[in-house]
DNA sequence: GCCTATAGTAAGCCTGCTTGTCTATCTAGT
DNA sequence: ACTAGATAGACAAGCAGGCTTACTATAGGC
C-alpha cells in the first residue's frame, strides 16, 4: 500500500499549468469584457461575445454560426436575436435562398469590429510590457503550437 | 465617419492569445477531467476539481475553502457534501470548536491525490514534448508572470 | 413528389452557483 | 456568570447563463 508524504504531495499541489493557463483565460476575457463595457458595449454578455467572431465581416448564416461555434442552431439563433434585439445584427434576406436569412452587422454592430480591434491591441500591449517582447513572442509561439498539437489529438 | 476596410478588419479578428488561452487553458481541462475518469473518478466534475485543489492533504474546514475558492460557505459545503457521498472526503468532529467540522481525504480521497500527481506530470511531460524544454520553460514563465501582474491590477 | 436544409417557436435542463434563514457554538465585555 | 454579538455550518429555495430536445413551417434540389 502507498504511504505517501504528506508534505511532499501538498508541495506538488500548489501550481501547475492548468491552473495558470486557466487563471490568465479568465484574466483575459474579464479584461476584455470590462473593456467593452467601458466603450459603452454594456449589454454585450459573453456568450455574445464568444459567437461574435465566427460571424465574418460581410455577414453570414445562422447555420454557418452554429457550425462553427459548435452549438446547435437554435443557440446560435437565440444569441443572433438578442445582438439584433440590441442593435448590433440585423437580418436580410438571402437572395439566392428564401429559407435562409443573411445576418449582418449594423452600423453599431461595425463599431463593435473597431472596438474590439481597437481593446485587442491595447490589450496585448499590455501583455508586451508585462512580458517583454522575447517572452511574449515566446508565449503566442508556445500557445500557437499548442492549439495545433491538441486539436490534433 | 469610420470607413473600415472589411477585409484587413476580417484578417485582424483572426485569432489573438485571448482565444489562444482559452483553447489551452479548455484543452487541459479536458484533457484532466478525462485522465481521471479514465482513473476510475468518474464521478468527479470540473466544480469538484475546481474545490480539491483548495483542501490541504491534511484536511481544513469548509469556510477555509470557501475563502479560498472564492465562494459562498453554502457553496463550498454543498460541493463538499457531494464529495463526502462518492467517498472522496469525510468530516471529523473539531476537538477545538465544537461548531466546526474537519474536512479530511478518505483513502479513495488519497488515492484522487496521487493520480492528480501522476497525471499533472504525465499532461506536463506531453506538453514538453509538444514545445521543446524552451518554449515550454518560456511558457510557464510567461503565465507566471502573468499571473503576478494580473492579480495586483 | 420526396427528401433534405434553413430557421423559428416553445419548453426545459444542467451546472454552478447565490440569497435568505436557522441553529449551535464560541468569544468578549461587563 | 450572563449576555451580546460573531462565527461555523446546515437547510431550503431559487436564479443566471448557456445551452438542449422537440416540433413546425417553409423553401430548395434532384
Amino acid at each position: 500500500m502507498i504511504q505517501p508524504d504528506p508534505d511532499a504531495l501538498q508541495a506538488s499541489r500548489e501550481t501547475h499549468v492548468g491552473r495558470l493557463l486557466q487563471n490568465a483565460a479568465r484574466n483575459f476575457n474579464a479584461r476584455a469584457l470590462a473593456g467593452m463595457h467601458a466603450l459603452g458595449h454594456t449589454q454585450l454578455t459573453p456568450a455574445h461575445l464568444n459567437l461574435l467572431p465566427y460571424l465574418d465581416v460581410q455577414g453570414g448564416r445562422i447555420t454557418t454560426l452554429a457550425e462553427r461555434a459548435g452549438m446547435t442552431k437554435q443557440a446560435a439563433g437565440q444569441l443572433v436575436a438578442e445582438l439584433e434585439a440590441r442593435g448590433y445584427l440585423t437580418r436580410q434576406a438571402d437572395p439566392t435562398d428564401g429559407r435562409a436569412a443573411r445576418i449582418v452587422f449594423t452600423e453599431l454592430g461595425t463599431r463593435f469590429l473597431l472596438d474590439a480591434q481597437t481593446l485587442k491591441r491595447e490589450i496585448e500591449a499590455e501583455y508586451r510590457v508585462w512580458l517583454g517582447p522575447e517572452l511574449w513572442d515566446a508565449l503566442q509561439a508556445a500557445l500557437t503550437l499548442l492549439a495545433g498539437a491538441t486539436s490534433s489529438v
